[in-house]
RNA sequence: GCGGUCGUGGCGAAGUGGUUAACGCAUCGGAUUGUGGUUCCGACAUUCGGGGGUUCGAUUCCCCUCGGUCGCCCCA
């Protein structure tokens, strides 16, 4: 039996790779506007560079780490998300303490959580993320977020939704949760498992829940925003202002929650409404982090970022049959006929490319009608033939595929010529 | 971790308890000697994800296993 890839993982092949490329060369294109620098971490780190910013009772450290021990005995930990290491190579090399402030970061690369793949869901995916730190003023808030819905606008996606909420401060935030223990911890039994489990770890999401949407005590729950304190709501109000300033439209989604622990003030979601699209339709996530800096041992910094799938990109950009047009053609294709013409398109096609042209000639010793269809297949815009009798009259047959016109050219001006004609 | 569904040649896709596993696409060769995209002819799975069982006999029936896919939890 032969060995095929691992679960959860994808080979990008020729053909979809360009994809890719284009996504990532237009995420570094804007972050290059916006003053976004990159930064490259390890893949792996200490697993307790997760535990402690990630959060232990999240799902990710609980059930989606790869983690392994190395030969030295030290436990590490594919990164299952990105700011973890930025924040902790920001901490580590002081950029705190560097000129140009705030520092503004951004990274591309595979995350890894151990999850049953399904439609948009991974076990290594790649994440594009920027991350601002040194700034509490909510205009990065909006930058942060105007950023990313820039890039999923320039690619061509529009069937998008931006949701916003505030999570508060550390002080609002367990002030709302003990309230929703409060108000539903009585009844919990009617409610359904997934609600019994969500009690303990993130009472919020019973907000969310699609079984017990109708239960008499959602719509008395308390809401976070009636839980701000003066700063964290006139920050979310000014967050408001600046995204209706730069025509970013938003929807306030009270119910939205963040799944790791470090998040604070500003949450904010990116997802797809394109009809057709999987069951997951988050393209991106982000969110304020207030205090990760400290917690990973740096002095006290305000932070904010987003990550965004790639993959997820990709899967929104189909759903709205985005024509990305990658444009594969050949400029010619050399076909010969005869030991000696074969043997001179070697040094032909080196020439063409020489000259910054796109060439290919035949490798499988194929016949003449067979070397066409080749040509054809490339979408080559020119054929040129090279039989014996060309080479020995110094000459060469130039066809051009769209017309079927074909003239004699002299070898030594060949080049030339195409690229005249080009 | 739980559930639905599927697994036949490079790709798409029929099919049946029994001597040669349809068809389409792609590919390769040919239709008078050196010109493609149309047409015609020919070639192309000792084999039906893997293992075990039932049977005189299984690709087709049963069990296990692996994998794809979709959904739940959760997330990008």
């Amino acid at each position: 039996m032969s060995i095929n890839l691992p679960r959860g993982t994808q080979d990008i092949l020729p053909g979809q790779v360009e994809k890719w490329q284009a996504i990532e060369g237009k995420a570094r294109e804007i972050c290059k506007k916006y003053l976004y620098r990159e930064i490259r971490t390890p893949i792996f780190e200490h697993t307790e560079l997760f535990l402690r910013s990630v959060g232990e009772t999240t799902d990710i450290v609980q059930k989606e780490m790869y983690t392994f021990t190395d030969r030295g005995n030290r436990s590490l930990t594919l990164r299952p998300e990105g700011t973890a290491s930025t924040v902790r190579s920001y901490v580590e090399h002081k950029m705190f303490g560097d000129a140009q402030q705030p520092v503004k970061l951004y990274y591309v690369g595979p995350m890894f959580r151990y999850e049953r793949p399904q439609a948009g869901r991974y076990r290594q995916f790649v994440q594009f993320g920027i991350e601002a730190l040194g700034s509490a003023d909510p205009a990065i808030d909006a930058e942060v977020i105007s950023l990313a819905m820039t890039l999923y606008k320039e690619m061509g996606l529009n069937k998008l939704k931006l949701v916003v909420n505030s999570l508060g401060d550390k002080e609002s935030r367990s002030a709302h949760r003990e309230a929703l223990v409060n108000h539903f911890k009585p009844r919990i039994n009617e409610f359904c498992s997934d609600c019994q489990n969500r009690i303990e770890k993130n009472p919020l999401r019973i907000l969310d829940c699609k079984q017990d949407r109708n239960h008499e005590l959602m719509s008395s729950a308390p809401a976070i925003i009636d839980y701000l304190n003066d700063y964290s709501r006139e920050y979310f109000e000014k967050l408001q202002k600046y995204l209706t300033d730069m025509d970013v439209s938003y929807v306030v989604d009270p119910n939205l929650v963040r799944g790791l622990d470090y998040y604070n003030h500003t949450a904010f979601e990116i997802m797809s409404v394109s009809e057709g699209f999987g069951a997951i339709t988050t393209l991106c996530g982000g969110g304020r982090y207030n205090g990760l800096v400290e917690e990973m041992g740096g002095p006290e910094t305000p932070g904010i970022g987003f990550a965004l799938s790639i993959e997820r990109f990709i899967a929104a950009l189909e759903a709205e049959k985005v024509d990305m047009a990658l444009n594969e053609s050949v400029d010619c294709y050399l076909i010969s006929l005869g030991d000696a013409a074969k043997d001179y398109t070697v040094k032909l096609l080196h020439g063409l490319r020489s000259h910054g042209l796109k060439a290919e000639r035949d490798y499988l010793d194929r016949k003449l009608k067979a070397q066409f269809k080749a040509a054809e297949r490339l979408q080559a815009k020119f054929v040129a033939v090279l039989g014996d009798n060309e080479l020995n009259n110094g000459v060469i047959n130039l066809k051009d595929q769209a017309t079927g016109e074909q003239r004699e050219v002299q070898l030594n001006q060949f080049i030339e010529t195409l690229k005249s004609l080009k």
